[in-house]
DNA sequence: TAGATTGTTAATCGATTAACAATC
DNA sequence: TAGATTGTTAATCGATTAACAATC
């Protein structure tokens, strides 16, 4: 069957789709037209059943969209029906931060392990884990099944890691570390570059400011 | 003066023209073409031209870039030279994560004071300095020409401290908190949002793994 | 000077918005 | 049935790419 691709901007557009009706759901509201969501999200009505259409007609003419049905239908397209096993490399301030951070196993995504180079942190646990030498890496990747490797090391070392996790079977990787990874067609990569989005942010406020005097 | 508003996909690609730039210099390259640079990072030649010319010709026909004159300029424009007081809000494992992360401060980003309402907190350090309880946000962001405030904590509680922040005079905010904020026109928002980031990835796997049935 | 490569205009492509017929 | 609102096609807008004259 012929797919037409669904273009990443749409994509990225649906997390927070998700959540407005997530948040919707909880307050009880059953329908909602793309007009009163155009409101609530600030974006065009026009996009937001542009966007739904991508994935089939979730809607009903002269009505609108059904909350919840909506939630889990997006829900489903972002793959959170199911569970994904995900581990972390490097066990730094910023990985162990992630491995605490509770929200992600509500959608499904479960900590499985986390790993690094240094000595001392081996042992060491984290959310009821214990820290895993890197030359575990390899065997507890393929055992476990894991789809997901979050990527929490210094850019010298990502690259290598990256290739060994895909060796691997590694589905996925999330990628904090500053350098871009370019892995085989089919390995996927979210890049989330910190610096980046300061930088982002320092050069907005440097703008206004000039705009300002 | 009349000024053409630039994209923010132009914005968006500068830091990472200032990373690889960084390298390059860093290897001693001392020219290079926006040819060679497209097939280092995998854009086109004509974007490369285009982006930088957004800003003023930063080359030399016949010649190319000088690595680390352009290196420097994109660090200028996005306000790199500068430098810029930022607290945190939240001492969670994330807020503290970000406080210890040592690169920010290489890039001018200078970290002043971290909040928390939890009692427990207080007092404890982060990065040699103590966490404040949140009564003192107002007085210390005010006194201390506060710029940037990045926000860890849970949306429940994101968008009044934002309020607060920009009573007292916040230019921009670092939002790591899953709700939009709402912010009056002239204050910058960049949002992180962590797990919407991890469900474009989800999707991303899953989608890989039907084409291929 | 000849060759290389920018800066910039023009063409193309894709994403967003508008419009409206279909239909609940 | 009449009114509301979707699904979808068409129009517009903006961003990317191509082309090439300017010039180092």
């Amino acid at each position: 069957m012929e797919e037409k691709e669904i273009s990443q901007a749409v994509i990225s557009r649906l997390p927070r789709y998700f959540r407005y009706l997530g948040e919707l759901k909880d307050e009880g509201v059953e329908r909602i037209s793309s007009q009163e969501l155009s409101g609530l999200m600030k974006v065009t009505a026009s996009q937001i059943r542009q966007d739904f259409n991508n994935f089939g007609g979730f809607g009903q003419q002269g009505y609108g969209y059904n909350v919840e049905y909506l939630y889990h239908e997006i829900g489903k397209i972002l793959g959170l029906d199911q569970t994904h096993k995900f581990i972390i490399v490097g066990a730094g301030n910023l990985g162990r931060a992630l491995g605490n951070y509770l929200n992600f196993e509500r959608r499904g995504f479960i900590f499985q392990g986390i790993f690094d180079q240094n000595p001392d942190l081996i042992g060491q646990m984290v959310r009821g884990l214990p820290v895993h030498p890197m030359e575990e890496l390899e065997t507890f990747v393929r055992e476990n099944e894991i789809e997901i490797a979050v990527l929490t090391i210094p850019k010298t070392s990502a690259v290598a890691v990256a290739d060994r996790l895909v060796q691997n079977g590694i589905k996925g990787i999330w990628n904090f570390a500053h350098v871009d990874l370019n892995l085989p067609e089919g390995i996927q990569v979210e890049n989330v570059h910190l610096s980046d989005s300061l930088m982002k942010l320092s050069y907005n406020i440097n703008r206004f400011m000039q705009e300002e005097e």
